[in-house]
DNA sequence: GAATTTGCACTGACCGGTCAGTTTAAACGG
DNA sequence: CCGTTTAAACTGACCGGTCAGTGCAAATTC
């Protein structure tokens, strides 16, 4: 693949996810894609088989940063580092890819949705991730009893994607920072609830 | 309004739930809605100006139920007690008409989208009734410093939401009880933090 | 109390616009 | 050269919205 058809696949994923985060990939036409781009429409049919093609390949391609960016907060020391690191790594990405998290909440739980198997799988690549995590500090008994480890991960997953959307629609003005600190005073909290 | 108006209303509200919480308002066509109701055409138009004043009257609608089930579950006893009230009341909510959980996800926080003024208000209405449960808990010292209830209510709010959602798509097996008390633990939980 | 009128609720064929996808011939660039 | 991009016209299916007309029950008239 070349450096240029590369460029143009980046226009494109960056066009529609802007476009398709804010409407819907339904109502936004393959026209208004390209025209954000920059590009001819024939560019698109050139570079992707169909208009769902290009969602797909588009999906694929946040999860794999999302995943990416995860699997680089694994190293950190304790168990709590490592995941605040992840919680941290979490919320920057949906912060700066907003328009992803949008796409990703209105089509993931669809239930028999054109994207909803290939969506469950990217969803249990971040989750997985975040499993382990989890699992780190369940073995450090930071854990109350009866919490399962996975039923926390998909918690703490869908979570962290509600608290990040509503934080950039409704609390705009709240820093980073900040909510990355109720959130973990949320964990921490759990990390330190009294064994029943 | 009479009888029959109030009947064909509550087909359509029906109808339109499930195709549109199941493949989202752009991409059901009114034909579609229409058809699953067992009515013409027509009689949508009769009864709503456009599809979208049909979608806006069946978020208000139901707003309006769940609304109604909350206030329901603020006499409760204990400040606890009472907000577990409140949880049980909204997965109920949710377990029953799933398809508002979708359709409300999927339109939320999608930043200009044409129901999002409608939407703000809407969820104002219930985070402001979450709030006042979430107040009491605050009040009897049972929430840590620092938390701030309009956070901790909004968080509450939309991560019932996606843990209700991931539970019917991804974990259907679980009971409503069992989601209910890995909800509540984590309630408890935080309420038993130590205060740093 | 039969005949007629009124008005509400509903019907479904139809219209005009929109949009995914195609085609083509020509230009561009490495 | 060959892979890529462009511009623009075109197709055909689909869809939101319209509208003239039907059904029907209650009210009105004689």
């Amino acid at each position: 693949m070349s450096a240029r058809t590369t460029a143009t696949k980046q226009k494109l994923f960056d066009a529609a996810l802007k476009l398709v985060g804010e409407r819907g990939a339904a109502s936004v036409t393959v026209d208004e894609i390209a025209a954000e781009a920059g590009v001819a429409k024939g560019t698109i049919y050139y570079n992707f088989a169909s208009k769902d093609a290009l969602v797909e390949a588009l999906l694929h391609h946040g999860v794999e940063i999302l995943a990416g960016r995860l699997r680089s907060a694994e190293a950190a020391g304790s168990s709590e580092d490592s995941l605040e690191a992840l919680v941290d790594q979490m919320l920057g990405f949906w912060a700066e890819y907003p328009a992803f998290g949008q796409l990703l909440v209105s089509e993931l739980w669809r239930t028999p949705g054109q994207w909803h198997g290939t969506l469950s799988l990217l969803r249990d690549d971040i989750v997985s991730i975040v499993r382990g995590q989890m699992k780190r500090l369940a073995d450090a008994g930071r854990l109350p009893e009866g919490v399962e480890v996975g039923t926390a991960s998909a918690a703490l997953f869908g979570t962290l994607l509600v608290i990040a959307l509503d934080w950039q629609v409704f609390q705009p003005e709240r820093s980073r920072a900040e909510v990355r600190e109720s959130v973990m005073l949320l964990v921490r909290g759990l990390g330190q609830a009294r064994r029943s």
